[in-house]
DNA sequence: CGCGGAATTGATAATTCTCAATCAATGTGG
DNA sequence: CCACATTGATTGAGAATTATCAATTCCGCG
């Protein structure tokens, strides 16, 4: 019944994520036969609006873009789950639907923990729980800043913070956007044109330099955080 | 030591909060042998940025402001806390300074728990620990959906949410906005010039009716509701 | 090699901001 | 209780940013 100790993705699961770090390892092994893990491919669909949102879903590799579907049949970018980021969602509230999706935006390697297995174990492992209040706290804080920047910063300005956030934690000089422009755009608030303008300023000022379609360097990444 | 059966502030404490919900007798008297609590008046400050950020605070009753201060002077509202709300910055990161002010809207009464016996709770009565994620959670939600319409509707749309969000929940027909129109411009993203120009377009359009300065009526929520 | 989605570019329109002036409301001290 | 000061709200005119619509162009892929 129990998992193999060579399951490097169960494995994955439990050391990756930070809600379930500093756990004792007695937990840590409880938490490793309540996952269960999937693949995804590029563009596969992790869940979608409507379906039954019954369980915890956390990211072990890879990156999945979330959005919702707007009555008009346009798609509003919420966020990019990486690696270590799950969705919450469905492990809080109670019988409920998803009313987002998630896509696979490469080769993902997903862990799942149903929402009563989530709930008993926060009620058992108290470090656990403190653990998801961390996270979610953390979440909110990102929220509030996101919403700050919106509501106050220019196009350029928000679209110089997403780059150097992307690049963020990256060794690699050049990088590589997830995202198409038309969900850059939704997540930013503005429209593809404008992404595509705002790249070409930006790239005239020598702050960045575009490598090609959806690669980019960073020149001078000082200039960008001022912008505004 | 413990406090007296009349001690109305307290009990309020521990009943009115969602976060305090469904616990145990026991797990109740507990908190509030915890919980100190404090009057303020309008217009003071619960807390201004770089105080030490040391516990958890509640608003009991009243009303209050939290916003930030922007690096020209400038404020930016992120919220008003209601009756029941909580500030979680505070109780969610070790040792932190605020980043953000709260000042009382009206005579508004808060309780307190310190960071140290808030954890310890948590950690001792897992009832609680789900309480706070499942208050975080709903945070998160609300967040995410205040996120997609900054980003998605215009200033019209997004006041005219505004204002059912703010009426809801309220029996009178006739209700006062609680902020002053800087400070619902910036909560919205806009200026206080628009916020006056959308109010009366949606007046002129029968929407609403102006009775004051900050008091209003809705007519029509329907189209209120439909507006983008 | 050519098809098709994505990206770019251009021209124009719409929304919202900014700045400035005026007006209203609120509170204060004599 | 009134004149004055102060702060907030409104209104107008012009400017700026960004959206929209349309036309190419680019690029990956069968």
């Amino acid at each position: 019944m129990g998992k193999l100790a060579h399951d490097h993705t169960a494995e994955d699961c439990v050391e990756l994520v930070t809600i379930f770090q500093n756990l004792a390892k007695v937990d840590l092994e409880t938490v490793a036969t309540l996952v269960t893990h999937h693949h995804y491919k590029n563009g596969e669909y992790l869940f979608s609006a409507g379906d039954t949102a019954d369980s915890l879903i956390i990211v072990a590799h890879g990156q999945a873009k979330v959005f919702q579907m707007s009555a008009n049949g346009k798609e509003q970018m919420l966020r990019v789950l990486q690696t270590g980021d799950f969705d919450g969602e469905a492990a809080l509230f109670s019988n409920s639907e998803h009313n987002s999706f998630a896509q696979a935006l490469m080769d993902t390697d997903v862990c799942q923990i149903s929402r009563q297995d989530f709930q008993k174990l926060m009620q058992e492992t108290p470090e656990m729980a403190v653990n998801m209040v961390n996270a979610l706290g953390r979440r909110i804080s990102e929220l509030e800043q996101q919403n700050t920047e919106v509501t106050t910063a220019s196009v350029e300005s928000r679209l110089a913070s997403y780059l150097l956030e992307t690049s963020a934690g990256l060794d690699e000089e050049i990088f590589t956007l997830p995202l198409k422009k038309k969900d850059i755009a939704t997540y930013l608030g503005t429209t593809p044109e404008t992404i595509s303008r705002k790249l070409t300023a930006l790239a005239n000022q020598g702050m960045i330099q575009k490598i090609s379609n959806n690669k980019f360097k960073i020149l001078d990444s000082d200039r960008l955080m001022m912008i505004d």
